[in-house]
Parts: structure tokens; C-alpha cells; sequence
DNA sequence: TCGGTCGCGGCACAAATGCT
DNA sequence: AGCATTTGTGCCGCGACCGA
């Protein structure tokens, strides 16, 4: 940096600016220290703006630069299934929106004659991307459709020419550093352990059964087991006394209970989840290793958790044909003059019916089959009376198309990348120099020291660290219940460390667009009369009553359109996200999209709006009371509070929920979302966070707190401002020769 | 390592059904 | 009535998994 011929001014990279400027100041004269104030204050907002200078575009691409070499943004990328898309969109028209890893959707006007080119311009032009991206040829960056390779870039190509149509998704890849490894994936081997670890023997229906006369006759079956007569839910009571023990087993009952010297006999006196249920069952992580968290030590989002409720255990695959069926008997076949004996066993809905054929080779395809053909009713109700996946090839077909429609998120890409710090060089800090002199706050912090009657007196590192985090308005984060501790312990932290008071209720802010797919996602799938969609079969799809209730949010205007939420809006910036505007999209385009108004930060009194959720999913539907912390006309354009700030316009969004109580699905709907909420429930009481602790107290013992805290004075304005802006100056700075 | 069990997919064939 | 198509069923092979 370069110094004046008054004291120098020094900043080494342990020294803040403030620092430095005060003890400078409390050594000079102050006759000139306004002058040297405005000369050196110039300088460190050049600095600033120099910052932003080397990134174009700062102030729109905070969202994708990386913080302390990583990408913390986490994209959400839930779906609609297709078929439903296309049975709400009636018409497919042109225009596109642009989703992802971004602060917003961008709705871009495209035909199927718009280049390549003309759509980078769309996306330079909103700020996304460095003007000079637009560029004919480029080795960084590819736009392609999904099912093609890339190719290299020709923004001359039209839509078209990239294979886009209706439906067709436009990827921009950037080439950044970094890629997976091969050692990130797991071994054949692995996998195949992890697979023999979660298969989980269990008893036949021949065991099982209590009726089955022949069970003495298996071989390899205890006889203490068969005894028992009952499941292994049961079993707590395998040697009570009131059961009949043979003789074989009159032992010592020390010996009988000791697992280790039966190991034949099961322990059931305590059965452990993961011993009884196939599926993934999350416990807490005191006993087992986080297999939720990435490798760069952060939680991943709950896409990877199932959302389903586990299975009954006690339910074996092949449940269903037992149930239908009865136990297997042999039957003497001596058709074609041969004399050969089959296991058969009697369908038992076909034999109360008196049908010609009832007996059926003990084939569980067989069974299925027959089950699909003559009795799917009453197969459909047992499977959800029970809670059981349904086996009929069907339905296992339509659950394997569901499952390719889904994408996956965009975690597993995103690497770490090197802190962008500025070289420093004379040319670039003159240059540099000669733009900070419009910078508004420039200019007000010349004015407000011309005025100054004594010293001035700028505050160290450690008051503006305390100040910012005294005006903590909230925590955005991803909907992970871990989060919720997370934030319980920086709660306590801010306490310990700054005697800072904030309620970690009120304060966490979760994943609005996220919570809403799943709303809606729960609400669309409560309108489809069959599983899924089937062309032939339009009425299936009785739509009319989301139609009205999207009118009525519009009517009141709540501009909440259900889509395809790629939830983007979310993580830690969700107070910086800009508001999304829908103009010219189509109505029924914009019926079938979920496009929630994400607050917008820089823009007059909406500076301060943020979505607050003070319970999450659970509490979505049936128990939300949304409010508006600013009383604006435009709901969008609220903020939401729950619990601090009740307000009347909390009816906006009450009521029409209210009425959708009186619809004749309504019920319906709000049971699907109770369901969830019990799911989700159900799966924080898994959760263990004790690893949070050490994590936060980092946080809040190092400066790097900013990194997860956007207080309220950090929205992103354009030209400065921001925290994540003066980061980047201290780390200039500390860099500088 | 090997045998048994289970899930799954596919083929073959007969019966039922529809069409001309 | 004859043919074509669909439906329902039996059977087989393969692979994964478990236990001896």
C-alpha cells in the first residue's frame, strides 16, 4: 500500500482498518486530522471498492462467491413429478426459468430461435454472470440440455439446435476448481458390506404362524421359539415362567439369557431399531458416525434422509402373499400320466368367494400376480392399513419411473475453491481510486467527519464485531433439525462470549420455499385420484380444487404460485434473496409453480423484510400463523414473523387456509401435511447434536461467525456495504505488501 | 465355501376375450 | 368360426444374502 509523507498508515494482517485508523488518529494533531481522515478514509473504502471491482457483479453474485474457499449456498431441488407437471400445465408455451444455485429464478423470454448467446445476455443482464462470459466461444463454460453431452460452446446454436423442448431443462456449466475423486465413492466392497449389514433374517410365515400344525416339522427351528407362538415383539416374555419350556431347554436361566451363550436365540428382551427394521434408521450420533454430514464438515440438507416412515418391522417382503394366502399344503398332480407333487396354497379372498380356482403353486410372483389381477382392492387397503409397500409390478414399475424423476442435488458438486484474494498492484488501486469517489457511503462518511468538532473516533474490531452481533435479526439455514441446536448453542455462546440476549426461537429462519414444496407437494398429491398419472385417464386428476385455491391465494394477494420448487432461495441468505417477479408468465404456468416471494433486501423500506419461521415443517399448515413485520400492501413484500411481531395482515395467509378447510379435500390435505409432520417429528428425536458444540463455539470465538450470521445490517447492497464485502477488504488488506 | 432361501425378471403356455 | 390379442399362471434362472 502506499504511503503518504505524514505518519504512515500500516495495516498488517492482524490489524484492522478501524484499528489502526484510531490509534493513528489519537496520535495526531487534530488540525489535520480531518484532512488526513477523509485522505486515508478515501483509501480504505478504495480498498473496498476495489474489491468489488475485481469481482464484477459482487453485489449480484455474493450468492455464488465463495466464502472462506467454499460454497456454502446448498441448492434444495425437490420435484414435481413430471406427469402431474404436465397434466397442470395445459399450455406449454415459450419462456424458461432459470433455477439452481442462485439467489433467485430468473424467468427468462425464450423461443425455440433465442441462441445461446442471447440468454447469456438475459443472465449478464440480471447480474449473474461477468459480462465477458458473452462471448462466442468460451473453454469455461457449456449450455446444454439434459441428455446431451457437452459440447464445446456456440452461442451462435440456437434452443433449438441444443435439442430443448417443452419440459427441457437448460444447463449452464461453469468450470470451476476442484471435481470428486475416486476415493469419495464408496468401494464395491463397502457397499456390499453395508448391504449384508442391513439385511435382517426373519422368521417365516412357517415359523410364525401359530396355526401352522406342521412347524415342529421344520428343521432347524427351536423348539423354545416355536413355543412361543408369537412374533418376535413378543418375545420379552420368552422365558417367563408361564410359557411351557421343553425339557430340552431346562437350563440355567443366567445361560439362557446370555446371548453370547445362545447365539441361536435372538436377544429380543431388548431389541435394538436397527436389528428389527430394514430401512435407514436414524439414531443418535453418539452411537453411531454422522453418515449425514459432508466432508467438509457441515450437515447436509434432509434431501438424504427418507421422508417415510419406516417400515413394520414385523412385515416381511413377502407379507402381502402370506396374508392372501394360506399355508401351503401339497397337492398330487398326475396330469400329462405323471405323478408329481406340488405345493400349492389357496388364495383365501378367492376360496370365501367360492371361485372355480383357488389353489396356486406357493410362488410369491404367482401370488402377486393373482393378487393384481383378481383382488387389487382389497390389496391396495391391506397395503395401507399396514403401511405395506405395495408389490404388484405396477405399482413397483410406476415407483421406479417416480424415482428417475427425481434429480439429485447439486451438493456432491460443489468443491472447495481458493480464497479470491486481489493482487495489489499501483495501476489497479489508481484506477480503483478514481471510482470510489461516487461511493455513497463515501461520501456520507466525508460529510459526517467534516462536521466533526474533535477527534474522530472510529471503533476497533472488537466493538464493530460486538455491534453487528447485538443487531443479529436472524439465522438462515437449511430446515435440518440440526440446525435448531445449532442455533440453541449459538444462543448460548452469544451469551457467554458478547452478553448478548437473542431468542434462538424467534431468530432461526428456515427454509420457506422448501417448507412450502413440501406442502404442496402434499397437497397435490392428495388431489390425484390414482398414484399416478395416466394420459388415458385425464379425471383421475380432479385439479379444479387447487386451481381455486391458487385464485384465492391470488385474490388476497399472496402471490404464491406452486411450481417446481428448486427451492434456491434458501440457506444462508434467504434475507438477501431478492423478491421474484412473475410478469408475463402464464397463469396456468404460473398455477403449476410454486414460486416463493423471497424477500428483497436493498430496496427501500423492504430492507429489513425476512421470512422467520419460528416452527418449521411441523407446525406448517395447520398451526401457522404468518404475520407481516412491515405493513405493506403487497404481501411479497412482508416480512413474516411469527410470535414477536402479530400483526392483522397474520389473516392473509390464516384464512385462506382456513377456507381450505372447507373444501371437500381439505381434510384430506391437512392430514397429508400432519402426516409429514409426524415424519418429521418422528426423525428429530433422532437426532443428537453434540457435535454442533465444538463447531459453534469456533464460530463464535473467530470473526468467522459473519460467515453464518447475516445480521441485519449485512444486506447486500449494490456498491458495498455488506460484511461479506468488508471480509473481503480485511483479507485484502492482510494480503497487501 | 457351499447349500438354502428369497426376491425378481423373464419365458412359455393355456385360457379368456375381442374382433372380423 | 377362426384368428389375434390379452390375461393369468407355472416354471425357471439368476443374484444377493445368510447360516452352517
Amino acid at each position: 500500500m502506499g504511503a503518504p509523507s505524514r505518519p504512515s498508515l500500516r495495516l498488517s494482517g492482524r490489524q484492522t482498518v478501524y484499528q489502526t485508523l484510531g490509534r493513528w488518529f489519537a496520535s495526531s494533531p487534530p488540525t489535520y486530522a480531518l484532512a488526513t481522515i477523509v485522505g486515508y478514509g478515501y483509501i480504505v473504502l478504495l480498498l473496498f471498492l476495489y474489491s468489488t471491482l475485481l469481482c464484477p457483479g459482487l453485489s449480484n453474485l455474493q450468492q455464488l462467491l465463495p466464502k472462506h474457499g467454499y460454497f456454502y449456498r446448498r441448492t434444495h431441488v425437490s420435484h414435481m413429478h413430471l406427469d402431474r407437471m404436465r397434466c397442470l400445465v395445459s399450455n406449454q408455451g415459450t419462456g424458461s426459468r432459470l433455477s439452481g444455485s442462485l439467489p433467485d429464478t430468473i424467468p427468462l423470454v425464450v423461443s425455440p430461435t433465442t441462441t445461446a448467446n442471447e440468454i447469456l445476455s438475459q443472465l449478464a443482464s440480471h447480474g449473474l454472470i461477468p459480462l465477458q462470459m458473452n462471448s462466442t466461444t468460451s473453454p469455461t463454460h457449456y449450455l446444454c440440455t439434459s441428455g446431451h453431452h457437452l459440447q464445446n460452446f456456440n452461442g451462435t446454436r440456437t434452443i433449438s439446435d441444443l435439442g430443448a423442448q417443452a419440459f427441457s431443462y437448460l444447463y449452464l456449466h461453469l468450470a470451476i476448481l476442484g471435481g470428486s475423486t475416486a476415493e469419495e465413492a464408496p468401494s464395491i466392497s463397502e457397499t456390499t458390506e453395508l448391504r449384508r449389514r442391513k439385511r435382517v433374517r426373519k422368521q417365516s410365515r412357517l415359523v410364525a404362524d401359530p396355526d401352522n400344525v406342521e412347524r415342529d416339522k421344520i428343521p432347524g427351528i427351536s423348539h423354545a421359539l416355536l413355543s412361543t407362538s408369537g412374533s418376535p415383539q413378543t418375545s420379552p416374555s420368552l422365558f417367563a415362567p408361564s410359557l411351557p419350556l421343553p425339557a430340552a431347554l431346562s437350563l440355567p436361566e443366567a445361560i439362557i439369557n446370555d446371548p453370547l451363550v445362545q447365539p441361536g436365540l435372538p436377544d429380543f428382551s431388548n431389541p435394538h431399531p436397527l436389528t428389527t427394521c430394514k430401512c435407514p434408521f436414524i439414531i443418535s450420533d453418539e452411537f453411531t458416525e454422522a453418515d449425514d454430514e459432508s466432508d467438509e464438515g457441515f450437515y447436509k440438507d434432509l434431501g438424504h434422509l427418507n421422508a417415510e416412515l419406516p417400515e413394520e418391522a414385523s412385515l416381511s417382503k413377502a407379507a402381502d402373499v402370506h396374508h392372501f394366502f394360506d399355508n401351503p399344503h401339497t397337492e398330487t398332480d398326475t396330469t400329462d400320466g405323471k405323478r408329481r407333487v406340488c405345493k400349492m396354497h389357496n388364495c383365501k379372498l378367492c376360496k370365501k368367494q367360492g371361485g372355480v380356482k383357488a389353489s396356486f403353486v406357493t410362488d410369491v410372483t404367482t401370488g402377486w400376480r393373482h393378487l393384481a389381477s383378481k383382488h387389487k382392492g382389497a390389496y391396495h387397503k391391506w397395503c395401507k392399513d399396514t403401511s405395506f409397500l405395495s408389490m404388484l409390478r405396477e405399482d413397483i414399475e410406476a415407483r421406479a419411473n417416480a424415482k428417475k424423476a427425481v434429480q439429485a442435488t447439486l451438493d456432491p458438486h460443489v468443491q472447495p475453491l481458493p480464497i479470491c484474494v486481489a493482487p495489489y498492484s499501483d495501476e489497479l488501486m489508481k484506477e480503483t481510486a478514481l471510482n470510489a469517489i461516487e461511493e455513497p457511503a463515501f461520501v456520507e462518511m466525508l460529510n459526517m467527519a467534516a462536521h466533526a468538532k474533535g477527534a474522530i473516533k472510529l471503533p476497533g474490531r472488537n466493538i464493530t464485531c460486538q455491534t453487528i452481533m447485538k443487531n443479529i435479526f436472524c439465522v438462515t439455514s437449511d430446515n435440518a433439525s440440526n440446525n435448531n441446536t445449532m442455533i440453541g448453542e449459538l444462543t448460548q455462546q452469544l451469551r457467554a462470549h458478547y452478553q448478548i440476549e437473542m431468542n434462538n426461537e424467534e431468530s432461526r429462519i428456515g427454509c420457506l420455499a422448501h417448507i412450502i414444496d413440501l406442502a404442496m407437494q402434499a397437497v397435490i398429491a392428495a388431489q390425484s385420484h390414482a398414484p399416478h398419472y395416466d394420459p388415458k385417464k385425464p379425471e383421475t386428476h380432479s385439479l379444479g380444487v387447487l386451481q381455486q385455491i391458487t385464485n384465492l391465494w391470488q385474490l388476497w394477494g399472496i402471490h404464491m404460485h406452486m411450481r417446481v420448487v428448486g427451492a434456491n432461495a434458501i440457506s444462508a441468505c434467504a434475507p438477501a434473496v431478492p423478491t421474484s417477479h412473475t410478469p408475463g408468465i402464464n397463469p396456468s404456468t404460473a398455477f403449476a409453480s410454486l414460486m416463493v416471494p423471497m424477500p428483497q433486501g436493498p430496496q427501500g423500506p423492504q430492507v429489513d423484510c425476512c421470512w422467520v419461521m419460528q416452527l418449521w415443517v411441523p407446525s406448517l399448515l395447520p398451526l401457522l400463523e404468518f404475520t407481516c413485520l412491515l405493513n405493506q400492501v403487497v404481501w411479497q413484500h412482508h416480512a413474516v414473523h411469527l410470535g414477536q411481531f402479530v400483526e392483522p395482515q397474520a389473516h392473509e395467509f390464516k384464512e385462506p387456509l382456513g377456507l381450505m378447510r372447507s373444501y371437500p379435500i381439505g381434510g384430506e390435505v391437512l392430514s397429508c401435511i400432519l402426516h409429514k409432520e409426524t415424519v418429521w417429528v418422528s426423525l428429530m428425536i433422532y437426532r443428537n447434536f453434540s457435535n454442533f458444540k465444538p463447531r459453534v463455539e469456533l464460530h463464535v470465538q473467530q470473526p468467522l461467525l459473519w460467515d453464518i450470521i447475516y445480521a441485519r445490517r449485512s444486506h447486500i447492497r449494490p456498491g458495498g456495504g455488506s460484511l461479506c464485502e468488508l471480509q473481503k477488504l480485511f483479507a485484502f488488506v492482510a494480503h497487501a505488501p
